[in-house]
DNA sequence: GGACTAGTTATTTTT
DNA sequence: TAACTAGTCC
């Protein structure tokens, strides 16, 4: 157990410490704490002699499951690693209850209903209140109710409950307000309703069953003789009654690891005040305080603190590190959000070339409030021949294509699911529309029969036809489910089934057809399949079913995996390493950079302006701070565009406040990296120092092909009339504007005749014109045909569909199911 | 059912 | 600005 000499005293009381005697770490950033973590897991196992197998340790994401998962190998190795039930709360869940469904009233064949898919059922539910709605002049969105149906389910608040709390007898006459509540908990029992009868679990669900199964059903818990838990700052109420759940029965053997300066996602109901709970439930609870930082500079440590402390009713806590003091952080103001997205850009290069290859672009890192934010950053980058990539965003498992596909095997696996079904009926477009599938759903209810089942009897003809129309109509679609149906019971693997179902739909060729993004679409199906054929291997490994349950079958493990991978967090390695990364602060929780650069500090962005948990946006700042390693850059402009209109902004009070009590903290002077500060970025980072020649060599090249002085406007120009002439045409809310000679002189915002080589935006989605690819910048080109310009495409980012903000999210080739089978 | 138009509303994210 | 939604027309 060599592993144990690493550890600083702390972070080895931790370890040592007696399971029995429930513990709660709490680890600042940067202190080892997932070390700990895996050391602990390690300890109980080599030195407590306790079955990996008998381990439950709980991760808040995928992407920190399979790191611990990595780094618990290299201490004891694969095989027992992979004993250990290791994974989210979710998938955990997921897991036991496919197992033991029928203990909690559930098929074991349920499928797990994303957000799109929950909304498009409430959006089917509002629809029947919505003359009551008109009438009482009140706007619902299904995203409003879904995501209140979501916060009562994360406090363990049933349908039930959620009306009892909100039918108080009303003293005036009509209250808006209490009208949607009592619209919103109505649509919650009918939505609880409709999933039940789908025979489909939402995210929320999972963990309230799995409480109740946890609870209630001691062979589910009985295998479980020490609990760990993740990020535990950032559990919600249900997550703490199903932790408590398995670790009961351990009598209270607990280790969670969580850091209340971290927590920020209060506005997603996680509880805070779960730590003060945990102490309450489990009396004996001890603390142990990780406070030695090992990831960031003293000068870094030093301006977080200065931010997080202004809250005075945080737990008073501090940081230390034995790192050396090292660059200050940078604080600039700007005039405009373009001229800080360019200070941005050419610093990152200056960083680079100073630090004579130190550096790369994959240590930068620029951290946003929200990811709009990323829009004048992103063409800064682009402008300076910067490689990005933009964390989240649209998931793979989010896309058209893959939902498309994924919503037949659903069907086959389960054929209640009627979002499934609704789905894959109108692909490709069959004629049958919301119309049609209303009258099959009604006729399903009143029989009592699957919607599916339905259309089945009236393809035989055991069932006259809703409407004479549709039986015409649904043939095709009865013979794909039935055959990828036959296939799946043959036990043909999901690769296989997804390849079978493109020839049956001819999936390409509506691609083609529907969508002009098709070749990157087909792309990402392709992709799909690679994820599917890493399953299939990844099952075989597995541990064959144990006890009566259902063996879930590899389309029923391809399936889960598809919906409760995160996926896109791990994105190859080898990629990021060489683009500068551009995530929001939330996304970056966990991570680390040698460089992270923070824009747009101002008032109503940090703090955000609609918060009401100012608190929370501090400490935000202070955990994207604490992501830094060797430079940290702060920045405000004076004036920024938000939403169309141009607003005068302030300094955020955060930071405004810290400068104030701790003057020297920030400095608007950039280093010019002399030798000293060099050295302390190269130990801190623990790599080898640049040659002083090459740094030289870097500096006289970034001067020479860097304008400095270009101070200048350097407008950006959204849309000109040289694009017409290049064959690019611009789709607007009400028109499309086709290239062609008059189009050049169109009267769209006239800007001054470009220089040639300017660049001009780049390549957005309503862009449309031959081989551009979105994100590719047009740059204008003398045109020896005629007299005029063109613009040209020059070399572009690839970037993912959707939002059109950024490349993301091929699924993670050495994909591992998030939890391993019992 | 699909193409087109006019009106509206934008901020954080994991499973 | 620009992305999405609801509604209209064919």
């Amino acid at each position: 157990m060599q592993f144990l000499d690493s550890l600083n005293a702390a972070q080895r009381k931790a370890v040592l410490h007696d399971p029995q005697t429930p513990l709660q770490i709490l680890a600042g950033p940067g202190s080892g704490k997932t070390k700990v973590l895996t050391s602990r897991i390690a300890y109980l196992i080599l030195e407590h002699g306790i079955p990996p197998s008998s381990l439950c340790a709980v991760t808040f994401t995928n992407k920190a499951a399979n790191e611990m998962r990595e780094r618990l190998s290299k201490l004891i190795g694969k095989q027992k690693t992979a004993e250990v039930r290791m994974g989210t709360f979710h998938a955990l869940c997921a897991l036991f209850l496919r197992k033991f469904s029928k203990v909690v009233g559930i098929e074991g064949n349920f499928t797990i209903c994303d957000t799109e898919e929950s909304k498009k059922v409430i959006s089917g539910l509002l629809k029947r209140h919505k003359e009551f709605l008109s009438s009482s002049d009140i706007t619902l969105k299904e995203g409003t109710v879904l995501s209140l149906i979501s916060k009562a389910k994360s406090k363990s608040m049933s349908a039930k409950d959620f009306i009892a709390e909100h039918s108080k007898p009303s003293t005036s006459n009509f209250d808006p307000e209490e009208e949607v509540q009592r619209i919103v908990g109505t649509i919650y029992g009918e939505y609880e309703k409709s999933l039940r009868r789908s025979n489909s679990l939402d995210f929320d669900d999972l963990l309230l069953y799995g409480v109740r199964l946890f609870s209630e059903h001691s062979p589910a818990t009985n295998w479980c003789m020490h609990v760990l838990v993740d990020e535990f700052q950032d559990t919600n109420v249900t997550q703490y009654e199903l932790m408590r759940a398995i670790a009961l029965p351990t009598n209270g053997c607990v280790t969670v690891v969580g850091d209340p300066d971290q927590s920020i996602y209060g506005w997603r109901s996680a509880e805070v005040g779960n730590l003060a709970r945990m102490r309450k439930d489990f009396v004996s609870s001890q603390q142990i305080l990780l406070e030695e930082n090992y990831r960031s500079t003293a000068a870094i440590l030093k301006a977080s603190l200065a931010i997080v402390s202004q809250d005075k009713s945080r737990i008073q806590k501090t940081l230390l590190t034995s790192n050396p003091s090292g660059t200050v952080p940078v604080l600039r103001s700007f005039p405009t959000e373009h001229a800080e997205a360019e200070f941005i850009a050419v610093e990152i290069k200056r960083i680079v070339a100073s630090m004579g290859g130190v550096l790369r672009w994959g240590d930068f890192a620029i951290l946003l409030r929200f990811s709009a934010l990323s829009r004048a950053i992103e063409s800064a980058l682009q402008k300076e021949a910067i490689p990005s990539i933009v964390l989240g965003g649209h998931k793979f498992f989010e896309r058209l294509e893959i939902k498309d596909l994924l919503s037949y095997l659903q069907l086959v696996d389960n054929p209640d699911f009627t979002p499934a079904l609704t789905r894959a009926i109108g692909v490709p477009p069959r004629g049958i529309g919301e119309k049609s599938v209303q009258a099959l759903v009604s006729r399903a209810e009143l029989t009592k029969k699957s919607v599916l089942g339905v259309i089945e009897l009236i393809y035989d003809a055991k069932q006259p036809d809703v409407k004479p129309a549709v039986k015409s109509k649904i043939g095709s679609f009865v013979k794909t489910v039935r055959v990828l149906r036959k296939l799946a019971s043959e036990g043909t693997s999901p690769a296989d089934l997804v390849r079978r179902l493109l020839d049956l739909i001819e999936y390409e060729t509506h691609l083609k057809k529907t969508q002009p993004e098709w070749e990157s679409r087909w792309e990402n199906v392709q992709e799909l399949i690679t994820f599917a054929s890493d399953i299939d291997n990844d099952g075989s490994s597995v541990a064959p079913e144990v006890e009566s349950g259902v063996k879930d079958t590899p389309l029923r493990l391809f399936l889960q995996a598809s919906m409760l991978s995160s996926e896109g967090d791990k994105q190859s390695e080898e990629d990021s390493k060489e683009k500068v990364t551009i995530s929001t602060c939330h996304a970056a929780k966990g991570l680390e950079w040698p460089v992270v650069m923070i824009p747009a500090v101002e008032q109503g962005t940090f703090p955000f302006y609609r918060t009401d948990d100012v608190p929370e946006e501090r400490r935000l700042l202070y955990v994207a701070c604490t992501r830094a390693q060797s430079l940290l850059y702060l920045s405000h402009a004076s004036k920024r565009k938000v939403g169309g209109e141009t607003k005068t902004k302030e300094i955020s009070e955060f930071v405004a406040a810290a400068t104030k009590e701790h003057p020297g903290i920030f400095t608007a002077r950039t280093s010019q990296f002399p030798h000293t500060e060099r050295t302390v970025i190269s130990k801190v980072l623990d790599r080898p120092e640049a040659k002083e020649a090459e740094v030289t060599r870097r500096m006289t090249e970034f001067r020479r092909t860097t304008r400095h002085e270009d101070t200048s406007e350097r407008n950006e120009v959204s849309w000109h009339p040289a694009l017409a002439v290049a064959g690019v045409t611009r789709k607007t809310n009400t028109s499309t504007f086709v290239a062609s000679s008059t189009m050049a002189s169109f009267s769209a915002p006239r800007a001054p005749a470009p220089a040639t080589g300017q660049v001009l935006a780049p390549v957005r989605q309503n862009m449309v014109g031959s081989g551009l690819q979105t994100g590719a910048l047009l740059k204008v080109q003398p045109d020896s045909s005629s007299d005029s310009q063109t613009a040209q495409p020059t070399g572009g980012v690839k970037r993912r569909l959707g939002m059109g903000r950024g490349t993301m999210g091929f699924p993670n080739k050495k994909f591992k199911p998030p939890i391993q089978q019992p």
